[in-house]
DNA sequence: CGCACCCCAATTGTCTGTCAATCATGTTGA
DNA sequence: TCAACATGATTGACAGACAATTGGGGTGCG
């Protein structure tokens, strides 16, 4: 029942890779200015393959291009990050509500999984396996909605908020909390109750775009104080 | 308050403008194979741009390319129209939601101007003229709902089923009764009753979908009919 | 000292040509 | 009849080149 690898694996492919991690991962920092050749030498492949490896990751939202200036790093205004979550709470409550609809006990029942293992990460303190249970909880959740046009949508406004999964899962007590609301939703639909995991999702995102935003709003009040000395400079890509 | 005209117009976006609209108008059709010499040609630009134009419309889901294969406009099998059709139905509920909980009065006055429009195109029988008025519905919904990441996403899933836009609204009666769905819409909003705007958007996708997967049953059956002959001719590109 | 203007380096946008890798087709041979 | 092979077409990818544009630095003037 494996996806039998449809990966011809080319050249733009690993290099949309290299750079979509980079981005992900924080090694290219919001609002850094990217200059083609440097992401040549990033990502080992010729100019005509970056481009479109940036187009790529352009459409997903996660660099955005001024012509004539070139690729940067995109950028969350409090406002897009605002939309995007509650985009996000829309799609997932959908989510939860079709998975009570429509999923079987397996699904129920990886769900319980994912939150088990979360709890053991959470103890465990590995980030890493936090977000591992995370990845896992949705994925059986999507499965259950059966649904692969939502799937992409939420995989899609994810990857662009990606940016506070970090720093958001590291937050104290969030994890947590986020274990707890994560269960609500599990127990919600091993109950077959739609209305109840449709709200419980909401919840979860919500309370996500909370801490998020408070987030947004120190790293801003931060970067004010540097204002005019850094800031340019980083704008400009001097700061690696 | 206008945008101040954003566009560098550089030569990329000419392309996937002139590609796109090549798509959603239908010269282009759905399963045709297209090779990057005849797309030069037809947007008269190079290999090169012509190559970052079809990156930029695979993202938006009009064109799949098959590695070493090369693109071929998106073909809907049943399962994806419905997946999408489903999508749209939730983005739609929570714009017509949204609008009703964050709309004013203006927003209400361009939704009835809107559907009035539709109405006297309707009579003229002009289906251009309705499917501006359409357009028009829809940004005013938006406008309500002021969420930019919402309305980029229905407009993607919107794009990604403008196949169905023509037949559908040449069906007998369709139009008609699709003005009266808007109308609904628009009662909800003026109303400020958020639940029934949900519901109403939700049932005038609902109608969409049900017409539109009859058509594809239908063209199925047609395709079928001629498979061995015409289609495989089709799909290597060789029928116009 | 401040401001407007101009020139220049850096970078992008785009084209052309080239070459290997791969797929699809047609042909040959058992 | 079917399998293996040869062949042509097309994509994937690169390097190089050139115009267009941007941003910055320097210059001159008030």
């Amino acid at each position: 029942m494996n996806d039998a690898a449809p990966t011809p694996l080319t050249a733009r492919r690993v290099a949309e890779d290299i750079l979509r991690n980079a981005i992900l991962v924080g090694e290219l920092k919001p609002g850094q200015r990217l200059t083609e050749r440097s992401l040549c030498e990033l990502a080992g492949v010729g100019r005509t393959t970056v481009r479109e490896a940036v187009r790529q990751l352009e459409s997903e939202g996660l660099i955005s291009t001024v012509p004539h200036r070139g690729p940067v790093v995109a950028v969350l205004s409090e406002g897009e990050a605002r939309d995007l979550y509650e985009l996000r709470a829309m799609l997932e409550g959908q989510a939860g509500r079709l998975c009570v609809l429509r999923g079987d006990a397996r699904h129920a029942a990886a769900l319980h999984a994912a939150v088990d293992q979360m709890e053991h990460a959470r103890q465990a303190g590995s980030m890493l396996g936090i977000l591992e249970a995370n990845g896992a909880f949705y994925a059986a959740l999507n499965a259950g909605a059966r649904n692969e046009a939502l799937r992409q949508a939420m995989l899609g406004v994810q990857n662009r908020l990606a940016f506070f999964r970090f720093t958001s899962t590291r937050w104290p007590g969030r994890a947590e909390r986020s274990v707890a609301e994560l269960r609500a939703i599990a127990a919600a639909v091993v109950a077959r109750d739609a209305a109840a995991a449709e709200a419980a999702c909401i919840r979860h995102i919500e309370a996500s775009a909370e801490l998020a935003l408070l987030v947004l709003a120190e790293r801003a009040r931060g970067a004010a104080m540097v204002r005019g000395g850094r800031r340019n400079a980083m704008e400009r890509g001097l700061i690696p």
